[in-house]
DNA sequence: CTAGACCTTACAGCTAGGGTAAGGTCAATG
DNA sequence: CATTGACCTTACCCTAGCTGTAAGGTCTAG
């Protein structure tokens, strides 16, 4: 299989394919006489890995323990449980800072009259001096 | 007034500063006979301007745009609207995704033991080859 | 024989700055 | 007067996670 097609059932680009190989996060695929990748199996069922995990919201990094950790039949899950239980956490706070933007972007919204005259809270808040609310 | 001293009045980073600059951002100050930048009051008002508008999400661009339209004594009202009104559906967007993350993240961490045994449920769903959920 | 659809590498660029180096300047101290 | 330390300057590389582009090799169909 090459690398298009892997692409294909992946999910992934041919670009972050290689890009992955590059920085050692996947195994390299045997090349074929003319210097093409040849995927296998495997190969689809490692990158799939990544593309979930990735989308999950796991890092390159967390990427690369995660792979360590499905790979080891050793393993404990305590360990998967740990990293998932920080990236929740990761995400709580996130979360809680965008919505703290939203509720000030929206107070904000509800003052400026939206109109064709130049007078606007918005711009006169962020105009202030004075760090108030954020 | 030199750099850092303005970087302590508005709360940027030197090196923030010289960027805003570089890129074009805000306006180049004078300088000293020495070469050092030499800031006033208006800069002040700009650099905070700026702070805060990155504090709300805005991307640099559209603090190019922001701060445009501070600078016209003839804008609309509605023009900043829409453009905080388009910020806040991007918030809101990555605060769905961030929340859909977290609920199947949360699921699956119900269903990992969290123990010394390999079985993980949610290495399981990782390495699964459908697309379910997310 | 040639067009087009693949494949390869290598380099540059994106966001929004941070880190570090090598050097100039200034005020205070010994 | 020399030096120390705290500033200031520019210039360059680094980060994450890729994407875009260039320049070239390969393979298949018409």
């Amino acid at each position: 299989m090459k690398i298009s097609e892997i692409a294909k059932q992946t999910g992934l680009s041919t670009k972050t394919i290689r890009y992955y190989e590059r920085i050692g996060l996947v195994d390299s695929p045997p090349r074929q006489d003319n210097g093409y990748r040849e995927y296998a199996a495997a190969h689809v069922q490692q990158l799939g890995f990544l593309r979930h995990a990735r989308q999950f919201g796991f890092s390159i990094e967390e990427c690369r323990e995660l792979l360590n950790l499905w790979a080891n039949p050793n393993r404990r899950s305590a360990e998967v449980c740990s990293l998932v239980t920080d990236k929740v956490r990761d995400i709580e706070k996130h979360i809680r800072e965008l919505r703290n933007m939203k509720k000030v972007l929206t107070e904000l919204l509800a003052k400026c009259p939206g109109d064709d005259n130049p007078e606007c809270a918005i711009i006169d808040q962020l105009a202030l001096n004075k760090d108030e609310s954020l």
